[in-house]
DNA sequence: AAAAAAGTTTAGGTTTGTCTAAATTTTTAA
DNA sequence: TTAAAAATTTAGACAAACCTAAACTTTTTT
């Protein structure tokens, strides 16, 4: 088994490499809240156990053996949260702490038990796919409401920030999973954006927008 | 907050600490799997912390602040498994490992949540009293099967012995939390009990009717 | 009440994961 | 294309939690 922070290096690797195909050290460091040479000694670490590429100044990038692990936490974490909010009725800005030490119980039995509890959820409360047992996932293809031009229509399936002040927000703005927007204006001095709901108009700035992700 | 091993500590004091009123170090190395040096190292830090009361070569007890912690910990262990037998449908031989990680989550608001989702449960599958939010609970009156006289009428609510082995097989004999048995006859010879249950009759050891807890 | 045995602590090390400071490599810019 | 800046690694330390071996207390036995 693997330790507890060789665990969170990995799943920051996995979670960096979807922008970048390189990940490096300082872009973990920042992540992790860590020294970069600190990073350093444990990606010699998991070089060792094969669980990543590592060439040192070149950064990083995962083997299949250590992306099944990361996978394996975020599926983890995912369905955590999910059974956090669904169950014991948190709202998905309070879950993300708890999620980051749940992630870590090790028994794959348990997970599979709660997924099935929870009758095989495929997104967690932020939008997010989770993996199932054997680490496969659809992401489906989401966009910035930002990027869609007036009158098109949308459903809100996914944020790309995931920060507390900003789920608080949109949560106050009534801007949730599911929710079915139209956009009815943009302005053009600043960019921002009237959003038409069901029962009520909004107004989000562009960096709101860029941070709200729809499927059309 | 503390660390695992602290917390490891605690638990595992308090624990021995019903049985005898001061716990040794040896004790707790056996129990722990450790070290007596270890613990002794720890005993120290668990002292400046004023979490024991600690007196070199005399052993050690909970300060009241110690035992808060140890209540809290056993309060999360044993709810964690009420969830995963009632909820995930772990069988009660099945749950141990996975609490001991679990009842380190650390969160309070997430413990009271699941109490409140399982409808505030009084015991765990073992029939150990879960101690409510505020640390109380209350250990009913048990006794071991083989305190126990012929033609005496109980119900099974608690056992001595935890272990995977023992409960596998009172689960075979259908010795389960909430059965009603009567004591039919003792043998003399090695003093073995017959038990009269609902459906069915079974014998058991002097050794298994001495980690058999009933009420009468 | 000594001597032996059992239990406990101290001294000195190890591993994991972190740190600071210095050295090295790579990238950027003049 | 070389000098400066940025990024990364190495060297040497540290705290937590463990270890072995030796020393010290307490208890038991004779």
């Amino acid at each position: 088994m693997n330790t507890l922070a060789e665990e969170n290096y990995l799943k920051s690797i996995y979670h960096l490499a979807s922008n970048a195909e390189m990940v490096s050290t300082n872009q973990l460091a920042a992540l992790l809240n860590t020294k970069a040479s600190s990073v350093t000694d444990m990606l010699k670490k998991l070089a060792d156990k094969e669980l990543i590429n590592y060439t040192p100044y070149q950064g990083v990038s995962l083997t299949p053996a250590g992306e099944r692990i990361a996978i394996n936490i975020i599926r983890k974490h995912r369905l955590w949260e999910f059974f956090l909010v669904e169950k014991l009725n948190f709202k998905w800005d309070e879950v993300h702490e708890m999620a980051e030490e749940l992630e870590h119980i090790s028994s794959t039995e348990l997970i599979d038990r709660l997924d099935k509890f929870m009758d095989y959820p495929k997104y967690d409360p932020h939008g997010d796919p989770i993996p199932d047992c054997n680490g496969k996932f659809k992401v489906h293809d989401l966009k910035p409401v930002s990027a869609a031009e007036t009158d098109t229509t949308g459903v809100i399936c996914g944020v790309r920030d995931h920060s507390t002040p900003f789920l608080q927000y949109l949560e106050k703005l009534g801007l949730t999973i599911g929710k079915k927007i139209i956009i009815v204006d943009i302005i053009e001095f600043d960019r921002s954006m009237v959003l038409k709901m069901e029962t009520q108009t909004v107004q989000i700035s562009r960096e709101v927008a860029n941070n709200l992700l729809i499927t059309l």
